[in-house]
DNA sequence: ATGTGGGCAAACAGCCGACAA
DNA sequence: TTGTCGGCTGTTTGCCCACAT
């Protein structure tokens, strides 16, 4: 590191803030994070899932419940600063949670809580290196169109045309390379500074990286790393059964004094590694869709800490049920998005012991292509759009339900909707919750889960 | 690391034991585990420490106390494995403990449960690397005295004498080094392969490096670091007030259900980053002192689980005071062991809100050497060797006692005692520990803990 | 006894266009 | 359009000894 391509970052007060636009785009297209203020939806369970991940380990069957720790918590998200490991440059966020008491829970809240998807920069490229790329024999080869769009223009009176670009990393690192145009035929060319960069970063072919001319002018370098087999260490700090009792701990306690807690939410860790999906039978069913344009289903795989108003609808505005087609949005290989579809084959507990009646991938599902053997064969309500293959008002019948839908509910995103009848909603969603969680199926034959819709007063 | 000389770890089975004896030559000589099966004391409060070090963050006031928590746990000690990080060769253990009950502490056990002193190998040397050890320029220089100990002799009929080495580190990996003898003077050098081994486990001026030559003729190659400023990563895992609360609730769980937990000791953390200690008076005070010549007092600074012979020998066969004069271990910059002398300023609790009636640092010290302002300020009574200036039999005064050490008692270790006696003497020391935590001394004025010695019979 | 530095040769890093996919 | 290669050159690596401490 001790060449002149590489230049520490500038004191610039205690904490320096990182870029919005970098860490984005490093996370990828499908990683959003709620709004600050904001009213979210906090699993333990998706978070002991991270963990799990994390450690390399799964949970301890040993591991005690905490009775008092229901499967979701209501909060107020307090803060949210994004970060980057110092050595890896893995992209991750700190949140800040406090769980809400009844009272606060009724109080109002404006809609505009779903969050706003992430928005990828315009002015970016992203390329997985080559061998040539990360070989110490010569720089980096840049896609035309991308030094066009990214790069600021050249000066071809020169020859050969050449600048020099300083871009600068998520820690504020700044990297110099020289950018040359040249050869037969003509390409863009990173040279000197190219290969301080790749050794310091510890690229390899495979990997990507990413270049955004944001509108500072600036230049932002990031990079994202192949799913090469994770390297994950036992973290020799705390034992991982300690670590999943410490989130249970943190989360009960916080729950029970309404007081604030912490947790890291790593968007990395969202990545498959599971089980292959079971055979599916595809049955065709019927059901409406509360679909509002403003509405962003482009779900984080694995997100366990999510808006309120997109757990709201999805569990209790959207009524699925097994047999029904559905999409999901998944990251690319060009770290672009594209809809996989597939049909839910069931809706059960995932761990009916621990998290009972948790919505936590309470949804199975099978996927329609064969190269999707290893997506998750569970998800939850809100990762996926179900398909409305015929008209949505009103729904034909009234799929098993004894009665239809509650009047009054489904518009609960609806502007006009008074302080009365959002509190409302809001009630009947902690009193449902409650139900779900007092009630006993056993001798029935049939899971609550198997019927499409839980309408609480049948409680 | 594509050089010819590393070799990858022979496969050799799932897991392969790490060398015991290189473990500990990397740990250093003040770094002792307890013995598999024994008894041992373990410190929530030391532990919660260690994990504070770790994650640099000291421990917030928040978080809650776990009342059914003592803040020691007596348990067996199941397993002990020895852990090397793949990173930065960092060595740490994993135990498996197990809290007992009252009917299992009764149980007779034997007085061999001390643990054994941490062995350094004879056959080894320790270098600390010189600028010129870690250039390019050039090799490793080795001492003379070291290369004819632990290297094999060369043959001197060749012109220049050489050969070459191979040493295998703690995680089993091969290096291969050319030793030869050469140069004007003569000197042991190390050259092919050793450039290599500096870059790959990111050696500078002033890490160690260890070689040891064991009893199955294999050479064995360790590092240790220098103490640079830790760069301690805040995990991006689990907040540190959660892991705080894993390690309390994994605890508290394993308490009460007698139930085995799992945690890992990092013997680096012990490395001081302490405030100064403050100003002490230097009073001497009588004592008397059981000392037996098998007992080791090297204890290590911050050891958290500790042999239960050496914490009931420490806390209640053994009378200190404030004032009185003391020795304790330490580490030398060159590895070996020397004794510091100082006085005890005060015997009070290090955090009398959590932790009341803790022996962890119970003991304030002063320190004699004015280069031993980076010392704790606060030890606990079984890491120091109080000194004994008069003779031990009988104790002079009773020192505030109502009445004289109760007969028996002394003897606990004794190899003539019966069954009886040894049974009898843990009741006791349960049963003035928990009495001590019964107790409230409010409103005498004075603390508990300057009384020099606590009768159980005054209870 | 051992740390540092000059001399020197071999290896590597890294810039170039040629060529092919 | 862009990945890889041979050619070429400047820099670094690394082995040797001399010399100083």
């Amino acid at each position: 590191l001790s060449s002149a391509d590489f230049c520490p970052p500038p004191p610039e007060g205690e904490k320096r803030v990182l870029d919005s636009e970098l860490w984005h785009a490093c996370a990828g297209p499908l990683v959003s994070l709620p709004i600050v203020g904001s009213r979210v939806v906090y699993f333990p369970q998706g978070h002991s899932e991270q963990v799990a991940v994390s450690t390399n380990r799964e949970v301890d069957a040993q591991i005690p419940n905490y009775p008092s720790l229901p499967p979701q918590l209501i909060c107020q998200l307090h803060n949210v600063t994004m970060h980057a490991d110092i050595e890896t440059d893995e992209v991750y966020a700190q949140m800040t949670l406090q769980p809400l008491n009844p009272q606060e829970q009724k109080e109002a809240y404006l809609p505009a809580e779903l969050g706003t998807p992430s928005k990828q920069p315009t002015n970016y490229f992203c390329k997985t290196l080559t061998a040539s790329d990360t070989s110490t024999h010569g720089g980096f080869s840049v896609p035309r169109r991308a030094a066009e769009k990214v790069f600021p223009p050249l000066d071809f009176t020169q020859q050969p045309p050449a600048q020099e670009l300083i871009a600068r990393d998520l820690h504020g690192n700044e990297w110099k390379f020289r950018h040359i145009f040249r050869g037969q035929p003509k390409r863009h060319l990173l040279t000197t500074g190219w290969s301080v960069f790749v050794s310091a970063k510890r690229l390899v072919a495979g990997d990507a990286v990413l270049f955004i001319w944001n509108e500072k002018n600036q230049l932002l370098l990031g990079i994202r790393r192949a799913n090469r087999p994770q390297p994950v260490m036992p973290s020799s700090v705390l034992s991982s059964d300690s670590m999943h009792l410490g989130l249970l701990a943190a989360a009960a306690h916080a729950a029970a004094t309404n007081s604030r807690f912490t947790i890291f939410y790593n968007p990395r860790y969202h990545l498959d590694s599971c089980a292959k999906p079971s055979g599916h039978d595809i049955v065709s069913f019927l059901t409406d869709d509360f679909s509002f344009a403003t509405f962003n289903f482009s779900a984080c795989p694995s997100d366990f800490v999510i808006p309120l108003a997109k757990y709201v609808k999805a569990v209790y505005h959207t009524r699925v049920s097994v047999g029904m087609r559905f999409r999901m949005l998944f990251e690319t290989e060009e770290s672009s998005v594209r809809r996989y579809m597939g049909t839910i084959t069931g809706i059960s507990d995932l761990d009916p012991v621990r998290w009972q009646n948790s919505h936590w991938r309470s949804v199975k599902v099978g996927w329609d292509e064969s190269t999707a053997g290893e997506k998750q064969p569970r998800v939850s309500l809100w990762e996926i759009e179900p398909l409305t293959t015929f008209p949505m008002y009103p729904s034909p019948f009234p799929l098993r339900l004894k009665r239809p839908w509650p009047s009054g509910l489904p518009s609960f995103y609806g502007m006009k909707e008074d302080d009365f009848g959002i509190n409302s909603s809001l009630m009947w969603l902690r009193d449902a919750d409650r139900g779900l969680q007092s009630l006993n199926f056993q001798g029935t034959g049939v899971s609550p889960w198997m019927q499409p819709r839980l309408d609480p007063s049948m409680l």
